[in-house]
DNA sequence: CGTATTTGACCGGCGC
DNA sequence: GCGCCGGTCAAATACG
């Protein structure tokens, strides 16, 4: 979709304003200083800086207001597509089991999974540990947090390997029913005690995309000195910020970008859905039927969704080094610039 | 030779 | 209880 196209996460658009005004305004003050002759007041100088400072914050301000009601637009949007799509699926027993007679119950546990986060329920974790389901052989396997991420790749590689940044290793393949490109089985092998599995498959529409399905959460950082980490999706993520941070990112939590193409995040736990120019994306042809929406159409979910986001900025550690990032650079050319 | 990957066998849940 | 199916194991193999 349009939504990194219209807002820059790099954080970059912030900071340029940042950076114009200190340095063009700065050779006009000089000129005039030069022009005028040296008879102009210091203070007048100083005062003159700081209208214009705070004429420059004013419109830094109204930006990143207009960038966050594009942003809440962009994610109402996708996420009532979401919900379209796995209240679709969900009636319909999937459209992309169409041939299968019988569905498995894990899979309709992550969708109901899906479509409870998605509706904004609070107690997710609480109620998964208190189901009320007589039969509960994993309660950790409903706990895990589950979301996918579809890849776009070259038709022909059949590696099925989806860089994300984390060291995986490879334990199983198999071809299942509903899907006659095989799956692989991962497990992330950075830390012997890291539970998160990964789970990557061919999509059965669109053979160039990838679907990998991560359950769990990293008990670690990302692996940055070994593997795929330098040309990781994740890592051209961070790398793409101008600020230069190099940070960890939140792990099954972050959209990732593919060096061929767009992808798409489902984020399953956190009702969070990002996505870029993709428009065929596996779930993106079943938006047909418009509706069934409306809870996420009042005020007050609205709202919740706002704090939702905004509690989803403020936790992630990414955001916060690079708005640290941001305020410390800031802070240094004013003193550069002062001097 | 050590490590990673492959792949057939096996296990357990689920539906009938 | 049986068969189907997804997920996992582990021996064999490949690779650096």
């Amino acid at each position: 979709m349009e939504f990194t196209s219209l807002v820059d996460t790099s954080l970059d658009l912030n900071f340029r304003p940042l950076r114009v005004p200190d340095e063009v305004p700065k050779q006009e003050v000089e000129s005039n200083f030069i022009g005028l002759g040296r008879d102009l007041m210091p203070v007048k100088d100083e005062a003159g800086d700081l209208l214009e400072e705070l004429n420059r914050v004013s419109a830094e301000n109204k930006k990143l207001t207009e960038m966050l009601t594009v942003m809440c637009q962009n994610y109402n949007t996708l996420r009532n597509q979401l919900t379209e799509y796995m209240s679709k699926q969900n009636s319909s027993g999937g459209e992309d089991h169409s041939t299968g007679s019988k569905k498995r119950k894990v899979e309709s546990n992550n969708n109901n999974e899906i479509v409870k986060s998605v509706q904004g329920l609070h107690s997710e974790s609480s109620s998964s540990d208190e189901d009320t389901s007589p039969k509960k052989p994993r309660e950790e396997h409903i706990k895990t947090k589950i979301s996918r991420v579809y890849t776009r790749t070259e038709a022909s590689d059949t590696s099925l390997i989806v860089k994300d940044g984390y060291q995986w290793r490879k334990y199983g393949q198999k071809v299942t029913r509903d899907n006659p490109s095989p799956r692989a089985y991962f497990k992330c092998s950075f830390a012997p005690t890291c539970p998160v599995k990964k789970k990557v498959q061919r999509s059965v529409e669109d053979q160039s995309i990838l679907v990998a399905t991560y359950e769990g959460e990293h008990n670690h950082s990302k692996t940055d000195a070994t593997g795929p980490v330098t040309t990781s999706p994740s890592s051209r993520l961070n790398a793409k910020s101008s600020l230069g941070v190099t940070h960890s990112i939140v792990p099954c939590s972050t959209t990732l970008i593919n060096s061929t193409g767009p992808t798409l995040t489902l984020q399953t736990d956190q009702k969070k859905v990002n996505s870029n120019t993709s428009t065929s994306s596996p779930s993106g042809h079943k938006r047909k039927s418009p509706g069934s929406d409306h809870q996420q159409n009042r005020p007050e979910f609205q709202q919740f969704l706002i704090e939702q986001m905004a509690s989803s900025l403020t936790k992630d550690p990414s955001f916060q080094a690079a708005l640290a990032a941001a305020i410390s650079g800031k802070f240094l050319q004013n003193n550069h610039t002062d001097k």
